[in-house]
DNA sequence: TCTGGGGTCCTTGTTCGT
DNA sequence: TCTGACGAACAAGGACCC
């Protein structure tokens, strides 16, 4: 699901020499339409957008979609005008990380080095599994078949030196191929692409970059690292500058650690009523801290996002004295956090709730909240929220929601401010 | 045209303790 | 007691990724 800009010159045949290139970047092709099209096979060859409703973006589209200039990002409602004829599928996301998941156990039978960079894609350092499967090729060709077999979603991999040239080498692959980068070849193949294509330059900064004349990464890598530091910053320039010459000392970084939990959702309709904005933040705060107690962390800084109906995006964040994993201390933070932001007067589009600085439960020390202290029967609000884990892990999420998002006729519509806490409805 | 939801990292400015 | 320098931590926002 790379959104980097490829340049058709970058599809050529590099090469075939694959010392030194033990980095292998494994993409799946336009993933969630793939894990659709693998359940309904009858849609395969037709234009099948994976989206929401109105207010959301297309996640994927197969290519026979991309052929009518449909991409991932765009607003679903330019995507149905280009694209009348397209089936469109609500996303799945419990599918889509059951894949990704086998998918990684299947790579990690290849090499204890990978590195999951996001739920349809990774990198191996396959170095020390040439000898028992062979040539990064080879190893390609193997993980390539396997996917599909088990899967019947395609894959495309890139093979190089470093991480960014394997990913990059990966993206001309698509779809379905594999493209080896030789050493030899880093810099030609690099500086044939626009600046676009080095992994971290935006919109933004392609601008910035443009502003000073560069607009490839040939110019860019010819060009003074200070001009470059001067147009997009010290460390980006810098890192920037080493891309462009096939600079990559980063490793493979298998087990990589969470830093934030975090949920957002955007409303149907702009709404004015803080009260409303307020019982979904209730939700989020609840939805973060069930998975903080999942993966055993603790949150020190709760953070809130507010966007306005003018896309203006707003946030504000406290850093706790104790760390928590309890959702109505989140709740309690946020909703100060929001009091104290000025909306203009203008109704609210988006609310987002973060947990940050997280740490492992088990290591970081706690301070008893009051209700715990205070608490005769020693049952706790954290405690009450772990048995709600409990009820949502054997029923459904659905057998418990916040008190202020339960209406009348047991729809999940925002009601009330108050943090009464939760209303059993199993 | 009309822009999601999940994240990470960097920059800049402020506050606070030494 | 006051003041300035400095670094760390925090806060806010921006840019980027998939």
């Amino acid at each position: 699901m790379s959104r980097a800009p490829r340049a058709a010159l970058g599809r050529r045949d590099w090469g075939s020499e694959e010392d030194g290139c033990s980095i292998l970047h494994v993409d799946m092709d336009a993933f969630f339409a793939s894990v659709e099209l693998a359940r309904r096979p009858q849609l395969r060859g037709r234009p099948v957008i994976v989206g929401g409703e109105e207010r959301s973006v297309v996640l994927a589209a197969t290519y026979e979609a991309r052929a009518f200039g449909v991409h991932s990002a765009m607003p679903m409602a330019v995507a149905r005008r280009m694209c009348p004829q397209a089936i469109v599928i609500p996303p799945d996301m419990p599918a889509y990380r059951a894949v990704s998941t086998a998918v990684m156990e299947a790579l990690a039978e290849v090499t204890t080095l990978v590195e999951q960079v996001s739920v349809d894609e990774a990198f191996l350092d396959v170095s020390g599994a040439r000898r028992r499967l062979g040539p990064p090729t080879g190893i390609a060709a193997l993980i390539r078949e396997r996917v599909r077999r088990e899967h019947g979603i395609t894959c495309s991999v890139g093979i190089a030196g470093t991480k960014f040239v394997a990913k990059l080498a990966s993206g001309h692959a698509k779809p379905d191929g594999v493209l080896l980068v030789p050493r030899a070849a880093t810099v030609d193949f690099l500086h044939n692409l626009p600046v676009g294509a080095l992994w971290g330059v935006g919109e933004r900064t392609e601008a910035a970059l443009a502003r000073w004349g560069v607009r490839t990464v040939a110019e860019l890598a010819h060009s003074d690292v200070t001009t470059i530091q001067r147009a997009v910053g010290k460390v980006a320039g810098a890192h920037l500058h080493d891309l462009a010459w096939g600079r990559d000392p980063r490793p493979v970084e298998p087990g990589r650690v969470e830093k934030s939990i975090g949920a957002e959702v955007t409303f149907p309709a702009d709404v004015f009523d803080p009260a409303v904005v307020e019982a979904q933040a209730l939700t989020l705060a609840d939805r973060c801290a069930e998975r903080l107690r999942a993966e055993s962390f603790l949150a020190r800084t709760v953070s809130i996002k507010v966007r306005t109906s003018d896309f203006r995006t707003l946030t504000r964040s406290r850093t706790l004295h104790t760390p928590t994993d309890v959702g109505r201390e989140i709740f309690l933070v946020a909703r100060e956090l929001l009091a104290g932001v000025d909306l203009g007067g203008l109704p609210v589009r988006l609310i987002g709730v973060r947990a940050e600085g997280l740490s492992p439960a088990r290591t970081t020390p706690r301070q008893p909240t009051l209700d715990e202290a205070t608490a005769d029967d020693g049952a706790s609000r954290r405690e009450a929220e772990r048995a709600m884990d409990l009820v949502r892990g054997r029923f459904g999420r659905a057998a418990i929601v916040a008190g202020t998002v339960v209406t009348s006729d047991d729809s999940v519509t925002p009601r009330s401010t108050t943090a009464a806490g939760f209303r059993d409805l199993s």
